[in-house]
RNA sequence: UGGGGAAUAGUGUAACGGCAGCACAAAUGACUCUGGAUCAUUUAGUCAAGGUUCGAAUCCUUGUUCCCCAGCCA
């Protein structure tokens, strides 16, 4: 092993495999699954266990499965099961005909828990939820024998089948693992297998009034399904101990569990329990609110399946708790957009400006190139005329030093279009501005000068005639704190959440995006990426922000204010 | 002395007894019809203390800190 390089960069799971491929542990088999309980929607940090189970089985020549966990029909419904196959497939994997059920495997555990009641691994015990932890003991304190765990294996064979039948209410009876009272792992203080719930389940219907719990079903369904390798979360590591006892007494086939540390991002919450929350109280629009870390939200927000692999891979794998920067997020992001998104031209709040040498009435064509990142995109038309809209920031009568952008007597480019100096600022009678007058030279269409002289900057515009409406929503962080879960005393996560998450914003914008179909990905030139929302239409245009641009001019900016 | 796991720049990771490397972030400069992109440069790290060794992030000892476990949730 030590003389191997096969494992050299590899993470710890991979080096695994790729150890377990070479000494021909599994017989050439590298079969991974992917287990959600289809309780709530997939995030991100889901995503990087898909990526990891399906990347795996993918890099390995292996196949992943993609398997519901669905044990425990109060929580579960048909909902969330279609949302994480939509999203799943979404990120781009495919698990071929392996997409499978717990609940379809509800019979044969059944039987595996008969075979162990036979045994004399498992008994029928009536203590209550509340006898039973305190028969547990505590960390510290063993746990103490059930009085019911002396029954005979008949008695516990005929009291297991009526439990089946529905002959008991709820909570009153449940199937114990026979294992050690006095364990130091609580998981092996014989560990409850079945608890009696009356409920309907959204594939099995009232077939069952028993199911099996987690601990139980979990590890026969990646048994049953001859997977290699299960990998799962650092906190199932002290459970590991019980699998291995359920799996070795019944005989069966025995996967390696192998446990990582879940993905924590700054900035935002990961537990189903808490996005629920924020969903339930009203704190987002829903699941799939641009703002949530949910795959359905980012989707909506405009990330690219790309992005987010990419951003799993770039994370890496470890053993360890740690929190990601959302800053290497949002890199993998503009990373992959930039190089797909076309560029278009959108003025978020608009600040009018008359070329007084122009034509009235007058308006031309000019060619704007879609993506420099990408020859093959080619070019498109924008129009031009004599009133125009430029973002009201790129404007400032008594321009600071290093700002760049249009002032009074200043001469700057429109993108594509001409070289405009603003010859007079008009104002209402409060002060304010309300519209810019500018001169521009014909001779420099197209954007550049034929004699060479130069401009600082660049400035995005539409025409005022041609543009169209749109709302966009601007998005930022959902929580103000790195870490939104330190809040002050009596409060919790909710209180850091960040009240201008969200601000909308009536925009212009260039006549092309008329085209816009929901999900599409722009870049809108000198802003950001943006992605028109999954409701908008031809009738009303609505983009999202998806992430801006890095900006200089901001960092710029702060640095003067910070030392005046 | 309950059990289990883990500690590498600000952040995320690599190095498998042999030059502590990469990415993000930050900073500086070049270039630019996006203050974008791109390119170059810089700042910054082995939890601590001992030990083994020619040589230790890596092996050993002791300690420190952090995470997980007392659901009829997963």
């Amino acid at each position: 092993m030590q003389g191997s390089d096969s494992q050299a960069g590899l993470d710890f799971v991979r080096a695994i495999v790729a150890e377990d491929l070479e000494t021909d542990k599994w017989g050439g088999r590298v079969v991974t699954r992917f287990p959600p309980e289809p309780n709530g929607y997939l995030h991100i940090g889901h995503a990087k266990s898909i990526c990891l189970n399906f990347g795996i089985a993918a890099e390995f020549g292996g196949t992943c499965h993609l398997r519901f966990d669905d044990t425990n029909p109060e929580k579960e419904e048909q909902e969330y099961v279609n949302s994480i196959i939509e999203d799943v497939r979404w990120l781009g994997w495919d698990w071929g005909e392996h997409l499978y059920y717990g609940s379809d495997y509800f019979e044969q555990m059944y039987e595996y828990a008969v075979q162990l009641a036979k045994a004399g691994k498992a008994y029928v015990c009536d203590l209550t939820a509340e006898q039973i932890r305190e028969y547990r003991g505590t960390l510290t304190k063993r746990g103490t024998d059930s009085p019911y765990r002396n029954r005979s294996i008949e008695e516990n064979l005929d009291l297991f089948e009526r439990m089946r039948k529905g002959e008991f209410p709820d909570g009153s009876r449940t199937l114990r693992a026979k294992i050690d009272m006095g364990h130091p792992n609580l998981n092996m203080r014989d560990p409850v297998m079945y608890r009696i719930v009356h409920a309907e389940h959204h594939r099995t219907g009232d077939k069952w009034c028993i199911y099996p719990m987690y601990d139980w079903a979990h590890g026969l369904e990646d048994s049953v399904e001859k997977i290699t390798h299960s990998i799962c979360t650092l906190e199932f590591e002290n459970h590991r101990p019980l699998y291995d006892w359920f799996l070795d007494e019944l005989g069966a086939y025995h996967p390696q569990q192998i446990e990582f540390a879940r993905l924590n991002l700054t900035y935002t919450v990961m537990s189903k329990r808490k996005l629920l929350r924020l969903v339930r109280e009203g704190c987002v629009g829903g699941w799939d609110d641009p703002r949530m870390p949910t795959i359905s939200g980012m989707r909506r927000r405009g990330y690219s399946p790309a992005a987010i692999r990419q951003f799993c891979t770039r994370i890496g794998v470890n053993k360890f708790n740690s929190t990601v920067d959302m800053a290497l997020l949002e890199h993998c992001l503009r990373e992959d957009l930039n190089k797909t998104s076309p560029r278009v031209m959108a003025v978020l709040r608009p600040l009018k400006v008359v070329i007084t040498n122009y034509p009235e009435g007058q308006s031309e064509e000019l060619d704007a190139v879609n993506n420099p990142e990408d020859a093959e995109a080619g070019t498109r038309k924008v129009p031009f005329s004599r009133e125009l809209y430029i973002e009201r920031e790129d404007f400032m009568e008594e321009p600071p030093k290093k700002f760049f952008r249009l002032a009074p007597g200043r001469e700057v480019r429109l993108r594509y279009a001409y070289f405009v100096t603003c010859t007079n600022v008009v104002k209402d009678e409060a002060g304010n501005i309300t519209e810019l007058h500018c001169t521009y030279d014909p001779a420099t269409r197209g954007g550049d000068a034929p004699d060479g002289r130069k401009v600082k900057a660049t400035l995005h515009w539409v025409s005022a005639a041609h543009a169209l409406e749109a709302e966009v929503r601007l998005y930022d962080n959902l929580f103000t704190e790195e870490n939104p879960d330190e809040a002050g005393e009596g409060e919790d996560f909710v209180s850091n959440l960040n009240p201008n998450s969200l601000e909308t914003v009536s925009a212009r914008v260039e006549p092309s995006l008329a085209a816009a179909k929901p999900l599409g990905r722009y870049q809108f030139e000198r802003l950001g990426y943006f992605c028109a929302d999954a409701e908008s239409s031809k009738e009303k245009l609505i983009f999202n922000r998806t992430v801006t641009l890095r900006d200089e001019w901001v960092k710029i900016q702060k640095g003067q204010t910070h030392k005046p």
